[in-house]
DNA sequence: CTGAAAGCGCTAACAT
DNA sequence: ATGTTAGCGCTTTCAG
């Protein structure tokens, strides 16, 4: 005898049996299968016990859709969109989102846009089509209004990481002004004046926030020799690296660096791999491993930034209906040595 | 004027607008407004336009729910049931998926187990009932045999990392044995014989198998010499580390590592930070930076495992009704530094 | 080209 | 304790 199958099913799918089909089996209306198999009460033992049986019997399974429907068409989902799931930080994020969700009874259904500011509004679209109870959004795109209608509807918006643009939503960011500060102040502390700033696209939010911070850290301390070593837009790993190896040829070259996500840290490492006399070194994002290579960087916790995220979503869906609030979450510069190294 | 709002939904939520109002307003039929809207044919240029403008200035929005519901209660959603998401290797095989399936315009729902069996069942159940179209599983538990009434009724399952148990379906698996065959044989190539093994719960079958495919290059070199360095069921880095820390104390010590996941790779590397002369290490599972540490891998391709899993899933979907399939991912050993040093 | 009627599978409301 | 009727919002016949 061979085992089950659960491959060939297309031969042999003779629709799934339907409550209805339950109840007459057992020999009672529809509405007793219905009151049976959702354990309300006034069903006698005798009656339930028939009705499981048949249900079990038939291999009948409660079709969530047309339950979905009756009750008022709206879903356990909650739709995430973000840019790569593939990117540890938005991964972190989305089992902080996960977890909390779950404590509710809610389902998370993530969509990648690969940062593509149509493919996410095509995501969002199709998200709402399909009556997700809340989204939750990490924006690549700028502009958000086309969001405002649904908001009024019925449907919270969350965004995370990126505020909104062009209405008023809840929101969970990162104090990112704060740690590139930090930051800033760190290596200024340990001596340095010629700094370079390795940044990602200067149009995202995220990266003008630490863009400032760095930039009023310097400013404070009257420090402008960092100027020459600016280098924005630096999207992926690989520019990273070159962008990172270019700067050390420069003469005088900087005598440390800070990198203002893991992609670019990551890129900076490789660049540095081996190098004699490398420049000091801060990155923005904690990332695994930091501690082996002895990497400083500005942490803070994307789980706890997606639970509260999905807190600030469950709140919505429960029915609050106040002005809309945006969570902070903290940064913290952990020094691990490669941010203290003194200037050559 | 202050911004439109999102945040305040619920205060106002008056229903969404159903196509009926739509037809009503547009002045047109309930099935005029319904082809008009999904770009049917026959349907006049001016018909077509003033349906469009009514629906705008309602805001309306398609109910899949309800359309689902009619077209047969199945829906475009495919789940995806693993362990934790926060682990980069089944972020990037959620990463691959999601790519694959959204060419073919399905969408991922992912549920975290955290390793425990019987909340894996619970969100099989779930998604079930969700009426998924495939079900992708990482799966916790050992015995599988629940599903295959749901594999004989027109749900595919497709088994990620491990092997069904208990019924025939398509399976992704890791080439486990072959890979940490070569590793062994790497270590072996390069003078060891005194190689620790630390695994993690030898009840999974990821982890049999890479036991097995070094026990077998041991044997096929005549070397017994690794079995008193061998410790399974470390299953958190934490212990890792430990695990590792104790080893060295041994006397002999080892003079090799072989680590059989991410997560105890870390946990040596964190043990062996600042060794003097640390042991020669290779470790199961590509990981970013391992080129930055210098840690020799066996390495394999998450995404693609992802990419393979949700074709097979999209096959049985377009209503193949073969035997079972297993694809295998390959490995390759990647000789970063840390698995070649000679025995001290 | 347009419309009326039926019904997907379920639950809510109202009998009995 | 059980049954009957209606209808969620849409698409699918089948007629005009």
């Amino acid at each position: 005898m061979s085992a089950p199958r659960a491959a060939g099913e297309a031969v042999d799918n003779p629709r799934r049996p339907t409550l209805t089909q339950v109840a007459e089996l057992a020999g009672v209306s529809l509405k007793t299968a219905s009151r049976a198999l959702n354990d309300e009460p006034n069903v006698a033992e005798a009656t339930g016990a028939r009705v499981r049986q048949a249900a079990d019997l038939l291999g009948y399974r409660l079709n969530g859709i047309a339950r979905e429907l009756r009750r008022g068409a709206t879903s356990a989902l909650v739709g995430l969109v973000s840019g790569d799931l593939a990117n540890p930080f938005y991964s972190a994020v989305a089992s902080g989102i996960e977890r909390e969700l779950r404590q509710h009874g809610l389902q998370l259904v993530t969509a990648n846009t690969d940062e593509d500011a149509e493919l996410e509004r095509a995501l969002v679209e199709a998200f709402l089509e399909r009556r997700v109870r809340a989204l939750l959004v990490v924006p690549s795109g700028d502009r958000h209004e086309y969001l405002a209608i649904e908001g009024n509807r019925g449907v919270p918006f969350v965004f995370l990481d990126r505020p909104p643009d062009g209405l008023e939503a809840d929101a969970v960011l990162i104090d990112n002004a704060g740690g590139a500060r930090a930051a800033g102040e760190h290596l200024l502390s340990h001596g340095h004046r010629r700094i370079a700033l390795v940044a990602d696209l200067a149009r995202m939010a995220p990266q003008r926030g630490r863009l400032d911070g760095f930039v009023q850290a310097m400013d404070a301390a009257g420090n402008d020799q960092w100027r020459p070593y600016l280098r924005t837009d630096v999207h992926d790993v690989h520019r990273a690296e070159e962008t990172v190896r270019e700067l050390l040829t420069r003469d005088p070259p900087p005598t440390a660096l800070f990198t203002t996500n893991n992609r670019l840290t990551t890129g900076a490492l490789r660049a540095l791999r081996g190098h004699p006399a490398a420049p000091a070194l801060i990155g923005f994002d904690d990332f695994d491993l930091a501690d082996v290579i002895g990497t400083t960087v500005v942490a803070h916790d994307p789980v706890a930034m997606g639970r509260e995220a999905a807190r600030l979503a469950h709140r919505r869906i429960s029915g609050f209906g106040g002005p809309a609030q945006t969570v902070i979450i903290p940064t913290e510069v952990v020094a691990r040595g490669s941010g203290e190294r003194a200037p050559a």
